[in-house]
DNA sequence: CAGCATCCTTCACGATACTG
DNA sequence: CAGTATCGTGAAGGATGCTG
């Protein structure tokens, strides 16, 4: 996306993943399908502004990345669900030390971080986002 | 860069990271950095490829981030010198997991985790580093 | 040496319209 | 509903030349 996609080599493993989450919706598409697994539609509703043909591009990208996971129903109307492959879990808790530093030195460093963070889910892991 | 920047506002931590880190060679940018404070042609020898416009481009906006600090000695030849800021040290750190999950998940998912890991540094924390 | 000034290319993203 | 097809745009990035 943002640089040249899969020339083969990298020069670091930074590099690489910045290549699978450079898209412009790419960290906001694994926070929602992270969330619960979504139809493309449902999808759409969730990141306001992004176009059917970018959000498609996106979602073909990281499926080829083994991002996610692409489950078609063949019904009618037809149906389709996205969700999570277990590496776009593990890649979205790599971004989760991403997220806290974003949220403390870009965003209002709130002092959201202790005290008031549930922990019966892995809030922990991936905090700094909305 | 791949985005509006400062747009005031952003959906999440990590988008406003993404926005930092953007650019091309950012992140390169930011690991010649980590190991040693560099001159401006020292660091584009570092990056092989990179223009001077866009390295300059890019160490402006990085300072403009408070990631880098910029140190200009007034003598002749002239000399400056590009260092990290601390808030630059901690995001360096906060991209430690998503350069281990790279070199894991994209490139050859060498075992190079376990073992053969010196810790005299802080490799630990910046592991999935050339 | 450390840059800024220009011009040019390219690619991601966007808008709109149309199918299975 | 879940996409493809086509056309258009802007900004990032690259190439080259010049200056304090």
């Amino acid at each position: 996306m943002a640089r040249a996609r899969r020339p083969g080599s990298y020069v670091c493993g930074i590099d690489a993943a910045m290549d699978v989450i450079g898209g412009k919706w790419k960290v906001l598409i694994l926070w929602a399908l992270h969330e619960k697994p979504c139809r493309f539609g449902e999808l759409r509703r969730e990141l306001p502004g992004v176009t059917e043909k970018v959000l498609a591009a996106h979602l073909r990208e990281l499926e080829a990345d083994g991002i996610v996971h692409r489950e078609a129903y063949d019904e009618v109307p037809p149906r389709v669900e996205y969700s999570l492959t277990e590496r776009g879990e593990t890649l979205n808790e790599a971004l989760g030390p991403l997220g806290d530093w974003g949220k403390e030195n870009m965003l209002g460093g709130v002092s959201a971080a202790a005290g008031q963070m549930r922990e019966d889910d892995d809030v922990a892991l991936i905090a700094g986002r909305p």
